[in-house]
DNA sequence: AGGCCTATGTCAGTAACTGTCATCACTATA
DNA sequence: TATAGTGATGACAGTTACTGACATAGGCCT
């Protein structure tokens, strides 16, 4: 039992720019070269046919520097979400008071959707990957839940109780799958926190629905 | 790029009460002996700590044969996730046309619930395998997201539009992980079928307060 | 009797990761 | 200015999950 963590080498500008003057002893951005090849070759020939040797040589480096970059061949795809997640926290947090949670979070998770409009093509490219392998996804899913789980922590932080900020978050996250899902089908016919905002009133709609109410 | 796919090799009853009598070629219950050697050594000393090699060895069976029973390591926790998936399904599809959608799902939830109710000793010592490893909670999402998309499908044949079909099944997913998440952590006080039935409410709740409702 | 079917064994191979130690430009300090 | 770190990378060996190909030998059918 084993746990690896990964501290990130950093590079300082100076360094970056000195390189060119042929002082640093490696070439620079080792994890940026390492990304854009491993989003290249995924790409290109997919993520299963895609070994880490191979990444690892476009990037001009080996593998081990590759695991030092990244927990594992799939993290690549995944480092960006924990800024994401930060982002959504403190909309969450930063709702005002009058809001009911689950506008407090459907209001983060319109703000993220514009961040990820703005990399639209980034999004979609990385998307196209995911989709097209089940381990990805499976990966994918998880990033998720911890978005939901922070999401629900941010809650109560806000006095929402505990099984109810779980569910709001939970909620939350269904809306977003679904816009997501419809952002990326059609052509970008609306924008992602318009489909957020739609994918919300169906949300409340369906609940309202039905005998059992209460 | 290669699918496996496995077929899972059938011993006939005859078969099974021969060995005894001398006659079979091998130990019957390959598949059995597995899952139950797995499982030990999962509880025993983690997933992680335990190898394929030492759950066949413990199977009086060699390495190979585990993978032709089990997709992968951690399938042989998820594979009886199927049966319970079709449960739902038909559950959903048989519910009374008057039910609104998400009653339909909740209630085939309940009775899913009850299922694994049943089964309180083996459930409950599986989750805590699960919750104990990543990879493992990953894979359970995943299978979590599969019985979604097929609530949604069987939602989808009752007539409801497709979005909202995805939502309402997300939302009652989520309100089945509310309600098993609190199942596991308090000691038997209520039943399963109920936390479902008061997960439910709650989520209908929260999605009617609030000022942005239409 | 002969031949097919099936569950398992055997064995070799690939690729994802991990641990450990070496290297050497750069930096801070004496 | 010598010397002693520091930090990012390389080199390399080891473990383990998984796959493919072929062998084996009971049970069953004709």
């Amino acid at each position: 039992m084993s746990v690896t963590v990964i501290t990130i080498p950093q590079m300082s500008a100076a360094a970056i720019t000195m390189y060119h003057q042929g002082m640093g002893r490696w070439e620079p951005d080792a994890r940026g070269r390492l990304e854009r090849a491993a989003i290249a070759l995924y790409s290109e020939r997919g993520f299963e046919n895609t070994t880490v040797a191979e990444i690892a040589a476009r990037a001009r480096l080996t593998e081990r520097t590759f695991f030092r970059h990244f927990a594992d061949k799939r993290e690549v795809l995944f480092w960006g979400a924990s800024a994401l997640q930060e982002l959504l926290v403190s909309a969450v947090a930063d709702a005002p008071d009058s809001a009911a949670p689950l506008d407090a979070v459907t209001t983060a998770l319109e703000a993220a959707g514009a961040v990820l409009e703005e990399r639209g093509e980034y999004s979609r490219q990385r998307q196209l990957i995911i989709a097209a392998n089940a381990d990805l996804r499976e990966r994918e899913l998880i990033k998720l839940a911890s978005l939901a789980a922070a999401l629900a922590a941010a809650l109560r932080q806000r006095g929402v109780p505990g099984p109810a900020a779980s569910l709001t978050a939970e909620a939350g996250i269904a809306v977003f799958k679904v816009a997501f899902a419809s952002w990326a089908a059609e052509n970008n016919q609306r924008s992602l926190p318009q489909l957020i905002r739609a994918s919300l009133q169906e949300l409340k709609a369906m609940a309202a629905r039905g005998p059992a109410t209460g």
